[in-house]
DNA sequence: CCATTGACTCGGA
DNA sequence: GTCCGAGCCAATG
């Protein structure tokens, strides 16, 4: 297993509650700039044998981009149920609940803007 | 090993 | 703002 996916798999059981990160992040934190598309396989496949927190995923714009009904549901409702505010597209604000894990204890910048 | 997929992302029209 | 196309890399069959 390439440690990409080690990390990407850790950096999503990392996702605090009440937080979302987006693919193209994630992979930019396991090291792979491109490698948006490799978390989310590392889902499919990982999700299935572990028990990961895939709902804290969204895609770039902070959408549910999961293609079947339930599993968007689904993802919602886990999201709804941490505090996540929703809208009823699956939007999901990031620049509220996007997760930065290298981001120092700043807090001024980033939700100030409206 | 080759071909296909895959919950994406960015850039252009 | 929306729609289309190409890139990108790893796991699966």
């Amino acid at each position: 297993m390439h440690q990409f996916t080690e990390k990407t798999i850790k950096l999503i059981q990392g996702i605090p509650e009440g937080k979302v990160m987006s693919y193209g992040q994630i992979a930019r934190y396991a090291g792979n700039v491109r490698g948006a598309r490799q978390v989310a396989r590392v889902l499919h496949s990982m999700s299935r044998k572990h028990r990961l927190p895939w709902h804290r995923v969204v895609n770039a714009r902070g959408e549910i981009s999961v293609k079947g009904e339930e599993l968007f549901q689904t993802q919602k409702l886990s999201l709804e149920l941490e505090g996540v505010e929703v809208d009823s597209g699956g939007t999901v604000n990031l620049d509220k609940f996007l997760y930065e894990p290298e981001v120092d204890g700043d807090g001024s910048a980033g939700q100030s803007s409206v």
